[in-house]
DNA sequence: AGCCAGGCCCTCC
DNA sequence: GGAGGGCCTGGC
């Protein structure tokens, strides 16, 4: 099934940079697993072509539409962050990437796997939670799981989950899924909140501070003000921006979003991106050129 | 081998 | 409230 798009867009930045981590792309297509299907996606001239299993791609379709967020006028978001000459260099060159509207369950237990963590391992770990705790997806031949349900991670219990090489991060999961369970906050209703007030029910979440509970927001609850400083933000607003200044995390991420405005978690993944990508690039040419 | 990874929590001041 | 240290583990 094909979806229009007359949006700029890059698959590969949006569903590879970090924000989600059940993509894998193989031959131009990418596999992931959405609304308990196995989803693949493929960009080409007309759209987005896609297929999905077991569901009806009717059905299926406008969740996708909603998902990718095509209904962002990304332009006007770049109008609104492109404060400077190196962000609109990084706007460049990932043009098209999107933030992603996930659904805030698996998000949150995704980036507090994360802390302290690298992309690589983050991916294994969630996938290991899938198809350890998951419900089975059979489809075409392939094989993936769905993110298991709060009450399905609940019942992992912090050993089971360290044995998946969480390490301490086990025992975050089980206590956050234990609070979500017991219905202590109900995750659906933070996208009613402000961005201050759901930002304070998050942190209140074992595992969860300033940054992860800034990814969640950004990534999962419609907060595109939202700006997770991670290390490599916080090395590229050192680096281009603060100027010698020294800022505590919390006061650098009122700094930028104060600088790049009611979209600022867009600037924030396209600086993420673009350092993160640089540093890759950079270490491949020493290990060539030595 | 050793450093770093999309940090958080706890302690101490 | 702010700085500093510890932390599981694996990727590179």
């Amino acid at each position: 099934m094909l979806i229009p798009v007359s949006q700029p867009l890059d698959l590969a930045a949006t569903l590879l940079s970090g924000q989600a981590f059940r993509w894998r792309e193989s031959d131009g297509w990418f596999d992931g697993v959405l609304f308990d299907n196995i989803v693949r996606l493929r960009h080409d001239t007309d759209g987005i072509e896609f297929t999905c299993a077991p569901d009806d791609e009717r059905a299926i379709q406008p969740l996708l539409v909603d998902y990718l967020r095509l209904d962002v006028d990304l332009d006007a978001v770049y109008a609104s962050i492109a404060t400077d000459p190196r962000i609109e260099a990084a706007i460049a060159r990932f043009r098209g990437m999107r933030i992603l509207r996930q659904d805030p369950w698996e998000c949150l237990i995704g980036f507090i796997c994360s802390s302290n963590s690298n992309i690589p391992r983050i991916t294994k770990n969630v996938e290991s939670i899938c198809t350890t705790f998951g419900r089975p997806i059979e489809a075409n031949g392939s094989s993936r799981s769905a993110f298991p349900t709060p009450v399905e991670l609940a019942g992992a219990g912090e050993s089971r989950l360290r044995r998946l090489g969480l390490g301490y991060r086990a025992g975050f999961v089980a206590s956050t899924a234990q609070t979500i369970v017991d219905g202590a906050l109900d995750l659906a209703t933070l996208r009613e909140d402000s961005y201050e007030d759901a930002l304070d029910a998050l942190i209140a979440l074992d595992g969860v501070g300033d940054k992860v509970a800034n990814c969640v927001l950004l990534f999962s609850l419609d907060k595109p003000e939202a700006f997770p400083v991670d290390t490599h933000v916080e090395q590229r607003l050192n680096e281009w921006y603060l100027d010698g200044t020294k800022l505590s995390l919390p006061k650098m991420r009122h700094w930028a979003q104060e600088r790049f405005g009611p979209f600022a978690g867009y600037a924030n993944q396209y600086l993420f991106h673009d350092r993160r990508l640089r540093l890759k690039v950079s270490t491949t040419d020493d290990r060539s050129g030595s």
